[in-house]
DNA sequence: TACTTTACTTAACATTGTTATAATGTCGGT
DNA sequence: ACCGACATTATAACAATGTTAAGTAAAGTA
């Protein structure tokens, strides 16, 4: 009696051992660079034990991004509902923004690595749009485009989400893979994103409006 | 008596087969995905005499992503000179995007594969800055910038060419990694890269041009 | 007590990039 | 014509990788 619950919970308790570890290990050396035997060595079980709890790298990959683009939603939802509507887009950038910047690992296993999402949990995911980061940027612009103050040739919802989420991310894509290359002479990612997002969002906006 | 030359035009042959073997499969299959022992097969021959024309397999893709690289500058420098500083720059990003939607797997291999590339070739590369592609642009924002034409904030041709950079960088990423997600319903890439683009350009003129 | 199930290990597999060693030829000099 | 040096390719192997087949030992169930 209650033997059957202490054994689930045990075996939820090493699948998240071995999240954690596979976690801390592809954030440190990336993916290709993390081996199924180091992650194993690291909580001491042997490489067999993990295939008992996820079908492959691959899935573990999976298991990761899936939260760490919840954990991402997250982060945006904290942003509140801003009155402002084209001040939330700038908020939503900068958040993103930081996101990257304190995670860049992270980021680059959610953005920057392509893994074919299992169905089924890309189905999860798509379950409550509401939840999903992109979801609520793409809330952001349609009440920016409601709001008036939009040059009246901007009124597909996605397409301006796109034109804002490409600026942000090919900022801090450039600077994780780019970064360190002598041929560019990088300014601050911060302050770059902050006057390109400004820069932007003043192209956005109606004649008259500033 | 020009046996030797021969010899040396040989070996350059093989090389270059190797090269356009390689070239194939790294941009139909991927990186990772393409063996050294695919490629000897491809071409006949045993993996390790492809060892003896290059030290490994990530020589292989340097030498392939600086040839790339070399082409995207050539196909800035084909824009030629415009007169109209800020008309350039909407052409360059245009060449860009047409770039990275024709050669999308190129484009992969250059902008979003991080490599270790070597120094030496670096700053071979790097000798004749004109040439670079990312010279090309800083150049032309420089230009922009003395026009008078930009904002009087923007005043560093770097900050410039990164923040002109990023978004058509970004979109050609998101397109390439996330182009399949279901969850996102995709633009044509090519039209809001333009609207993106102008978009970006009539936030960086001052108040009274336009 | 006899069975099934669970959580794991041992040992192996094929495939990968890479290399040590060898075979084969080609050239320059005598 | 022959010899030694060198260039080019092959054979065979290496260790490391993701993954799996088969087994083991303990716990639960009957």
């Amino acid at each position: 009696m209650g033997s059957r619950e202490r054994r689930t919970r045990e075996r939820e308790k090493t699948r998240e051992r071995i999240l954690d570890a596979a976690r801390k290990m592809f954030v440190r050396h990336g993916y290709e660079a993390t081996t199924m035997r180091a992650i194993a060595d690291k909580i001491e079980y042997t490489p067999t034990a993990i295939y008992h709890h996820f079908r492959n790298k691959q899935a573990l990959l999976t298991e990761l991004v899936i939260a760490d683009l919840e954990s991402l939603a997250s982060a945006f939802r904290q942003i509140g509902r801003i009155e402002d509507p084209v001040e939330r887009l700038g908020r939503i950038g900068q958040a993103y923004v930081e996101f990257a910047l304190d995670h860049p690992m992270h980021y680059q296993l959610i953005f920057l690595t392509k893994h074919p999402l299992e169905t089924v949990k890309m189905r999860l995911a798509r379950q409550d749009p509401a939840e999903g980061a992109y979801a609520f940027l793409r809330a952001a612009c349609a009440a920016a485009i409601q709001s008036g103050r939009l040059r009246p040739d901007i009124k597909d919802p996605d397409e301006l989400a796109q034109m804002l989420w490409a600026p942000v991310h090919g900022l801090m894509a450039l600077h994780i893979v780019k970064g360190e290359d002598p041929w560019v002479e990088w300014r601050d990612a911060r302050k770059t994103a902050a006057r390109m997002n400004e820069t932007m969002v003043r192209g956005l906006l109606r004649e008259g409006a500033r």
